[in-house]
DNA sequence: CAAACACTGAAGCATTCACTTCACTATTGC
DNA sequence: GCAATAGTGAAGTGAATGCTTCAGTGTTTG
């Protein structure tokens, strides 16, 4: 399930930025073509496909080209990858309490 | 469930270097004072309080001193709200992808 | 009390980042 | 074929990052 951890670092370093996760919440909603990622952003159509080639990079997004058009889509592994790190840290953290919360109440009975 | 989009910001920003994580990693196991957070790390200790700062600075960890020792630990709600906003993006695009899966059996189904 | 310990803070420095502009290449529509 | 469209690539710039070193500050310990 794309365990590299470098890839696993592209994608966190991807995701960093507010104008990026602006476009992966814009792909969210359905495909779009550079354009349509750049018009709600403040910023020139370079940077945007500089910010594009990132999100592809990391694996985030993927896109294909049809003429002089670009469409871009959300490849759902990739956030599965990020969305599992965190996960698996903070599970492992609430785990740990749990078996601390047990071990007090149990040596609580022990007079 | 702090969706502030600031302390998102600083979140993903936090997530997004290496050196961090393993801090992260580190802290799911267990609290850890910062020189025990330091010593699997290839830096200097100064380096590591700056990380750290950033980590709390984020939320993602808070930290208590007792004495000369800074105890540091993992702050899982924090960590919940950046899994929250990866996993809202990855549903909508995968509800998205259902919708027009049943769209087009459907419609092949009407000949 | 003195030395060792566990940080802390400021300054400096090299690298990376997030842009910008400008020039340029393919497509597409008239 | 020519103009408009959609995007690409390179160079440059200023600000932010990720360190380093070094000189502290409190806190324990023998």
């Amino acid at each position: 399930m794309l365990h590299d951890p470098a890839q696993l670092d592209r994608m966190f370093q991807a995701l960093a930025d507010p104008a990026r996760r602006q476009m992966v919440d814009r792909l969210s909603r359905g495909p779009a073509s550079v354009s349509q990622l750049a018009e709600p952003l403040a910023m020139s159509l370079s940077a945007v496909v500089q910010h594009l080639n990132l999100l592809e990079a990391s694996g985030l997004v993927r896109t294909q080209k049809l003429g002089r058009v670009r469409t871009c889509q959300i490849e759902p592994t990739a956030l599965r990858a990020a969305e599992h790190w965190i996960n698996e840290r903070r599970l492992a953290w609430e785990r740990r309490l749990d078996r601390l919360g047990e071990f007090l109440s149990e040596s609580k009975d022990e007079t």
